[in-house]
DNA sequence: AAGCGGATGTCCT
DNA sequence: GGACATCCGCTTA
């Protein structure tokens, strides 16, 4: 079980560090296998401005989430770290409550189920009541990967600035990802 | 296989 | 008013 000193870390350490971890959501979730760092002095990052109301939770870590909608329709989810730092979950590989998952996307291919971060948000029922919670309590279960698995590295996915930067993490050749790396 | 348009909350100019 | 850490379905190849 992962507590909230687990995420004190400098945010390009914690993403590629929660690759293989897993997450639940009221006993609903998976293994992470691709997530994205954001941090307060990065264009692409909602706290690149400082707290505002969306976004204080990135400011209330480490240790809690942050769920932001995403284009008026998704609803994402960040493990924050140290002040202005976020973990952006992108996918995972479903292992519990898969039943469940499926019913609420509406979907049963394994693959689709939770590559990407708005899917995943569906498929684990995550909403603005989600947002700053304690990760190290219900509803959230954290837990770090038995072993460290093999993680890649890219640029991020569907942004315009700092597209560059190689922070987006992922586990080698999983099928689950939201694209393959390059 | 790839490219579009639609849905539509929240922030910033 | 415009951009955006997105996804889906419908269109064209």
């Amino acid at each position: 079980m992962m507590t909230a000193a687990d995420f004190d870390l400098p945010v390009l350490e914690l993403a590629p560090l929660l690759i293989g971890a897993t997450l639940l959501v009221d006993e609903v979730g998976g293994v992470i296998v691709e997530t994205e760092a954001y941090h307060h002095e990065d264009p692409a990052s909602h706290s690149r401005s400082g707290p505002t109301a969306r976004n204080a939770s990135m400011f209330a870590g480490p240790g809690v989430a942050y769920v932001y909608r995403s284009y008026g329709i998704h609803w994402c989810l960040n493990l924050v770290g140290p002040r202005g730092t976020g973990v952006l979950i992108r996918a995972l590989r479903p292992t519990a409550g898969v039943d469940q998952m499926i019913q609420r996307r509406g979907l049963a291919d394994p693959r689709r189920l939770c590559s990407g971060p708005g899917r995943v948000g569906q498929a684990l029922g995550i909403t603005r009541s989600h947002d700053g919670l304690p990760l190290d309590g219900r509803p959230f279960q954290v837990d770090a990967p038995a072993t460290l698995p093999e993680v890649v590295a890219g640029p991020r996915i569907g942004i315009s600035k700092a597209v560059d930067q190689p922070w987006r993490f992922g586990l080698k050749g999983s099928p689950f990802l939201s694209k393959p790396f390059r």
